[in-house]
DNA sequence: GGTTGTGAATACATTCACAGCA
DNA sequence: TGCTGTGAATGTATTCACAACC
């Protein structure tokens, strides 16, 4: 509801406002922001190939869900189709990543620069999406002053003036699983919004944050249930 | 219900038998499949800590959740509890690792070779849960034969042998996204029944194939839509 | 004709609340 | 007393089905 009432402030012309209006009184089901980011993707993907329009049906298929989840997932925030014709995608797209608030760029610091760290300090995937590690930190003293790429690895007690100086709102969490709580308290109390967490632990967050687990073992551990009767 | 009723065809002996015979007619949700490793996974920090009995409402603590879920959850499989006291902490772990099949090794090949792919090579949560990445190929015939760890990169061609001799169930697949597909095609095709994927696509699978997706941009991306406007 | 957007209906997941037991 | 296990009740998410429109 709190989430819903500020997207609403923060609309910028009538027209939006209105056909956002219908909003204002039902909270997005999380579920549904999760699926919002596949849609941009798949869109992107299709501007691509120079599909211009594509109808809920037609999304369907590529996603392997069914037409009526794609459209009323989308009604929670506004009406972006044409009867009989479907969505222009481009326009879609746009509008889905203003929703999503990845039309700005996000600043990010990382924390653990182990070998995952360095892993993740050097994935190409986050810049091309407007996510920039401009900080890297870690408990160890002797790693102080290393370059990774770009970046040079600082001490933890440095955390709260870089967080302050250089604007950082996510938290990137790549430390043994031991010091991910703590680490994880010290990011939120000098301001962190958000926390991609890869310590193989399910931190406790106050919950105005948001946080996202990255964890292979629980994947494949769920896997494994389904497979086991089948071999 | 295919899984269900295959589980019921393995169990061993007659009081287990009975203690799952009132999940014979109902399908076990999938988000509590995703919950499982997460309880097991706390039940093994809590044996680290010497503790060996805990109640639903400690667990629903530690984990965050209701005490009522937890007890709801555990009781599609079976019925582990003492009245008055709680859950054996190493009996009910063992329970879990059974239902999920992490009793056992499970053996995966990796697919694509660079930086990803030997970020998740060389990464150490896998094998101390019973995950061992026992082959690694690549579609670049440049690569073949480079040693990463204890295994020698090869070729595609060499796929369909190698997951039939060295019995591999699952696929780790760290290519490009337009490779994905392709790659994904194959595995399946040559007996793979679980895909690990990192590449930032949603690849379509028959049902009876589990996949599921690494993507921390994705999570990345639907954790600004509750952030934007904090700021 | 084709397709959206959406109330209503259905299916699914969580929580309640309490009988039954240690 | 304290806790589990579980039907019943509630709360959420998905799907249906159709009016409105291009």
């Amino acid at each position: 509801m709190a989430a819903l009432f500020l997207l609403v402030g923060r609309l910028t012309n009538i027209q939006t406002m209105l056909r956002n209006r219908h909003t204002n009184h039902t909270e997005v089901p999380e579920v549904v922001v999760l699926r919002l980011p596949i849609y941009v993707r798949v869109l992107n993907q299709l501007i691509d190939q120079g599909t211009d329009v594509i109808s809920s049906h037609q999304l369907g298929e590529l996603l392997q869900m069914t037409p009526a989840q794609i459209r009323k997932d989308l009604s929670y925030f506004g009406r972006f189709g044409k009867q009989g014709r479907g969505y222009n995608i481009e326009f879609l797209m746009e509008e889905l990543r203003q929703i999503l608030g990845i039309d700005q760029a996000w600043k990010a610091c990382l924390v653990g620069v182990g070998r995952l760290g360095r892993a993740i300090i050097n994935y190409p995937g986050f810049s091309p999406e407007g996510f920039e590690i401009v900080a890297a930190f870690d408990s160890d003293p002797a790693q102080s002053g290393t370059m990774l790429g770009n970046i040079t690895v600082q001490e933890m007690s440095e955390v709260p003036d870089t967080i302050k100086e250089r604007d950082i709102s996510i938290g990137v969490v790549a430390v043994p699983s031991v010091e991910a709580q703590g680490v994880i308290n010290i990011l939120i109390e000098h301001g962190i919004k958000g926390i991609l967490n890869y310590a193989p632990v399910a931190p406790q967050v106050p919950s105005h944050i948001i946080m996202r687990n990255i964890d292979p073992v629980l994947s494949l551990q769920s896997m494994t249930f389904y497979m086991k009767d089948l071999l």
